[in-house]
DNA sequence: CCACTTGTTTAGCATGAGCTAAGTTTACCA
DNA sequence: TGGTAAACTTAGCTCATGCTAAACAAGTGG
C-alpha cells in the first residue's frame, strides 16, 4: 500500500477502474441524450464487448454509486456519475480539439483522445486549452463538440 | 474476438498487457544501463509494487519472449524486448519534450507522458515531433531521435 | 563454513474485465 | 392472450495484476 503518489509510474487497478467508470458514464449520458435512454445492449455494441460484460460492469458501477439500474431496465446516472461524465466529456472535447489543431486527422484525434483523456493532468489540460485558445476563440457546447 | 478495430473505444486486456510490457522493458533497459543490471527488487521499488508482482510479471514477459530470466538472477531483454524498450523510450522522450514545449512543468510532463505514451498513434506522435521541430532546433536525449 | 540478511519464488487469495452457455424478463404482435 | 424475440442476468470459466505469508537461494561477514 501507500503506493505511488510520488512516483511517475504507479498506475494501479484503481486507475483502470476509473477509466472504465468514466467511459461508461460518458456513454450513458450520451445515449440518454441522443437515444432517449441508455440500454446495455447499445453500450455493448459501442464498446465492442459482450452484453454480459456490460451487465457485470454496470453492477460494479452501481455498487460504486455512479449509476442506478433496476433489472432489465435502462440505466440512469447518479449525480456523481453525471458529474464524472461531464468532466470527462469536457476533457475529451479539449483533447480532441487540441489534437485537431495540431494537425492530427479528426478520426485519429478521436481515437487517441479516448486513450489520452484518462491520463492528462489538470495542468496539461490547461496547457491544451491555452494552445487552443491561442489559435482563435472557441466554445464547447453541451454535447462536447467544439464550435467556432 | 475480432473486437474493435473500427471503434474508437475498445481497449482490451491486450492493450494493458502491452503497456505493462513496455514499461518493464523500458525500465529494464534503463537499469541495465545505469546500474549495470536489472534486478527485480529495483523494479519493484521504482514501479511501486511488491517484488512478488514483479516476479510474476517477469514470468509472463518471459513467456511472451520479451526477456530472459534465470531464477534468482538479473533480467535480460531479448532483442524483441529491447526493440520494444527503445521504441517506447523514444515515444516517451517525444511526449515529454512536447509537453514541456507546451508549457507543462517538467515533473508533470514526465508523469503525464508515462500515461500518454501508450495511447498516442504514430500520426499523433508525428504531429508532436513537428511541433517540437517548429519551435527551435533541439536535441533529444540518449536514444531519442531528432537532432536538429 | 555457517548463519544471517537480502532477494526471489511459490502458494493462495482478491478484483477487474473479458468470454460462452443457459436461464429469465420484457415487450410486442398476431 | 399467448408466443416469441430481444434484452438482460446468472453460472462458471480465463487471464492480468495486485497482495501477504512462507519457503527457498545467494552472498557476506564472523
Amino acid at each position: 500500500m501507500a503506493r505511488g503518489s510520488k512516483n511517475p509510474f504507479a498506475r494501479t487497478r484503481d486507475d483502470h477502474a476509473l477509466e472504465t467508470a468514466a467511459d461508461y458514464a460518458e456513454l450513458i449520458l450520451r445515449l440518454t441524450e441522443t437515444e432517449g435512454e441508455a440500454r446495455a445492449v447499445r453500450i455493448a455494441q459501442i464498446l465492442g464487448v459482450s452484453p454480459v460484460t456490460v451487465s457485470k460492469t454496470v453492477q460494479r458501477l452501481q455498487r460504486d454509486g455512479l449509476l442506478v439500474a433496476k433489472p432489465y431496465r435502462s440505466l440512469f446516472l447518479t449525480p456523481e456519475g453525471e458529474a464524472l461524465a461531464i468532466k470527462f466529456r469536457e476533457k475529451h472535447a479539449v483533447v480532441v480539439e487540441f489534437l485537431i489543431r495540431l494537425g492530427v486527422p479528426s478520426v485519429v484525434a478521436e481515437t487517441d483522445a479516448e486513450g489520452i483523456e484518462h491520463h492528462v493532468s489538470e495542468l496539461t489540460l490547461e496547457a491544451f486549452r491555452k494552445f487552443i485558445g491561442a489559435g482563435r476563440p472557441h466554445q464547447v457546447d453541451v454535447a462536447g463538440r467544439a464550435k467556432g
